[in-house]
DNA sequence: GTTGCTGCAAAATGTTTGCAGCTTT
DNA sequence: AAAGCTGCAAACATTTTGCAGCAAC
């Protein structure tokens, strides 16, 4: 999995150096949604004299060769990064705790696509927010 | 509409200085998507001396107060607000030029909704983002 | 007269960039 | 050796905050 994606930056002229190859064994190890701060924090833990910037030059160069995806809107939340390769998804974000699920649906169906294609525009990315409140802070919310 | 939002807020203690009309009646003729900054120069234009810091202090207690609804992940932009009163839609973004459109229907469905129940979640809020090619900028792109 | 709101300045936050030196190729 | 990559520091962009004075009630 890493390999493949090393050998295609390889091809493309990118250098693997060891902040590189960390940064993504982190995000791989994780397989879920990362703050820059987040992967900073993971890769620190392997390679402590790693710069904040370095993260960011990187996760900018991945997401534009599309190894991972942005996942903007998260409430109030800076942008999180997300595997390209897993299955499309989407997440509900509790508003109260900022707990997230996965959600395996798509309501981007091809009627939506088509629908937009009429509007004049063709879908190339997108990405459904979702706010809700989990089990756990509904509960308390009816206890007040 | 101005008077029905201004005399709400009014009960519920706020005060209704010039800088607070301006604000909402700037949005209101507009009637779309502005940012923190669009707004403070459509009101500049009335009353110059405004400070930037007084729109995002209103901005904020608007939309805290359901009368404005932030919209995220235009992209690469910054947040966006709209009324809240007018009626549900989403709006595609041009990843090119930024040109956004109003798409006035919406794929979260009641379907949706209780399937994101039986997740645990209750869905508060959702937006949904959509980045495409509008038809000027394919066009563009098709003739290189 | 209270209390809240504003403008100012400063701070906080999140992200990007210029540069010199180092590493990968 | 050449190119790209890193760390550092500084810049940048956006948003928030402390405070003193002012305005709405």
């Amino acid at each position: 999995m890493i390999y493949d994606v090393m050998k295609k930056l390889k091809e493309k002229g990118y250098r693997i150096t060891p902040q590189r190859r960390i940064i993504m064994e982190k995000i791989v190890q994780t397989a879920g949604l990362l703050t820059a701060d987040e992967i900073w924090n993971l890769v620190r833990q392997e390679y402590s004299d790693i710069g904040l910037d370095t993260i960011y030059r990187n996760i900018n160069m991945l997401t534009e060769n599309g190894v991972l995806i942005p996942i903007t809107g998260m409430g109030k939340e800076r942008t999180r990064y997300e595997l390209a390769h897993a299955n499309h998804h989407h997440h509900v974000v509790c508003v109260k705790c900022g707990n997230a699920v996965c959600i395996d649906y798509c309501p981007i169906d091809e009627e939506f696509i088509k629908l937009l294609r009429k509007s004049g525009y063709e879908l190339i990315r997108h990405n459904v927010e979702l706010l809700g409140l989990c089990a756990k802070c509904k509960l308390c919310e009816e206890n007040r």
